[in-house]
DNA sequence: ATGTTC
């Protein structure tokens, strides 16, 4: 059995291990699922999240949400709020994907009018949106130019004529993280990654147009909130970070802390994995400032990508992507640690918030919202596979205890090699086509790793967010289309 | 996730 037999139950959807689980605990463990969920984590979600209970400043708990699953030094779906004045930041905590993440785009169109145009809108997504492994992007521009992409995020784009103004607004954090700055980014970052603007990517990065359901809304004054006022309206989807660009950001500060962490600043981990800088010290603050340009160039990524959708829509239905309502609902980072101000101990403090596969999740009346979701609580988009559908959800105030933090995806149950074995990319193709979604995929062997049953059952991960109540299904979206990166 | 093993 994976569960540990010292974890106890909090309730039905809240399970803890305490402190004397391991030497060096300084805080409980928490995970929030279902036991059925539960017992289908593997062995390293507890092994990971009780050595991330161990780092210097951490406060209250270490978090796991309920798609949790073994992850490298953090489990994915892991989430720990350190003290900035005492506490450590860790690129474990936040991931290689740096600002991986999730965009949802409204239509008015109804599947109705989007079924006869479905192959010649994914055959062209598929053209315009390059996906696979290396690919590269039609944003010709400078190294330096780069740059002030990394700076500027979503804001950049909206000076290059790739944003409307009101995308930004609907972008965590405005679509760019202040304190960006390009001298802590090595050249060999930029190198890989300039040229990589609106590009998905590969791994589990896709594309994909999907139909909120009558039958799948679960709150329609929500849903009608949230841009969802028809039936069948049709949306788009997509998932992808900060490509070479994030990895490399990533590669060369774990390599950093891994020589000072222990012989500088004598910070001792279980796990190499979890190498990390006291917040406060040059080397901490040096990989915040480089996250963050490249939390930035995830946001640039993805609005570009939004650009080329709206033109491809605007082409196969030759009317203006306006015309065609093609706002967006919200973009939502998954790999991140940032400085929020949450309540500590019943105290209004600015703490680190690492958030790895993990979604922010703020309520109802949370300052740093847009006007329009005050009453709602902010959009959570978790995505699912892409056989099987994904979620919009809405924040909830209850979310005050993970700090603000819910799920973000379904979480593989099998390994990739498994899937592999198991399935093949042509025949899975086939097989999707006949059930009514039309994939198209830079890879094969990419489509098999993603089947439907290599994924947990989403439905089960956010309904578990809601009973735990921290984030409540608003509407379920099924695939009609996807591209897969 | 990733110029999928500098």
């Amino acid at each position: 059995m994976n569960v540990p037999h010292s974890i106890q139950k909090i309730s039905n959807y809240l399970w803890e291990i305490p402190v004397s689980h391991k030497p060096g605990m300084l805080v409980p463990a928490r995970i929030y699922a279902t036991e059925k969920l539960l017992r289908q984590m593997d062995q390293g979600v507890f092994e990971q999240i009780t050595n991330v209970a161990c780092l210097p400043g951490i406060i209250d708990y270490a978090f796991c949400m309920p798609d949790g699953h073994w992850g490298y030094g953090f489990p994915i779906g892991g989430m720990a709020a350190m003290d900035p004045r005492t506490g450590v930041i860790s690129p474990g905590g936040i991931g290689f994907d740096i600002n991986c993440g999730m965009r949802l785009v409204l239509t008015n169109l109804t599947l109705d009018e989007v079924q006869p145009k479905l192959h010649l809108l994914v055959d062209t997504l598929f053209t315009r949106v390059p996906s696979g492994v290396g690919s590269t992007g039609f944003v010709k521009i400078s190294r330096d130019e780069f740059r002030r992409v990394a700076e500027m995020g979503s804001r950049w784009c909206l000076r290059n004529g790739y944003a409307w103004p009101e995308d930004l607004e609907m972008t965590e954090e405005g679509g760019c993280f202040s304190g960006a700055d390009v001298s802590t980014i090595s050249e060999k970052a930029v190198e890989r990654g300039f040229d990589q603007i609106g590009t998905l990517g590969s791994g589990n990065h896709y594309l994909e147009i999907q139909v909120a359901k009558p039958e799948n809304v679960h709150d329609e004054k929500t849903a009608r909130a949230f841009g969802f006022t028809r039936p069948n309206q049709v949306a788009i989807m997509f998932h992808c970070g900060s490509r070479g660009f994030g990895h490399q950001v990533a590669t060369d500060y774990l390599k950093l802390f891994l020589s000072v962490s222990e012989k500088k600043y004598g910070i001792k981990v279980n796990d190499r994995e979890l190498s990390c800088a006291p917040f406060r010290s040059r080397e901490g603050q040096d990989y915040f400032a480089a996250m963050k340009c490249a939390v930035n160039m995830a946001f640039a990524n993805r609005q570009v990508i939004l650009h080329r959708i709206r033109e491809v829509f605007s082409a196969v239905f030759q009317r203006s992507p306006e015309e065609l309502g093609m706002n967006m609902v919200y973009d939502v980072a998954h790999n991140t640690a940032k400085l929020e101000t949450h309540l500590v101990h019943g105290r209004k403090k600015e703490i680190l918030v690492h958030r790895k596969g993990a979604t922010r999740s703020f309520g109802p009346g949370r300052e740093g919202l847009p006007d329009r979701y005050h009453e709602t609580g902010q959009p959570v988009i978790i995505g699912g596979s892409m056989e099987t559908g994904s979620y919009l959800l809405a924040g909830l105030s209850g979310a005050s205890e993970t700090f603000g933090t819910t799920a973000h995806g379904s979480g593989r149950a099998m390994s990739r090699h498994q899937a592999k074995k198991l399935y093949r990319g042509q025949k899975l193709q086939r097989d999707m086509e006949e059930r009514g979604i039309y994939v198209r995929t830079a890879s094969w062997g990419g489509l098999a790793e993603e089947a439907g049953p290599a994924y947990k059952n989403i439905d089960d991960v956010a309904e578990a967010t809601e009973l735990a109540g921290l984030s409540k299904r608003i509407v379920r979206l099924v695939p009609i289309g996807n591209i897969k990166g």
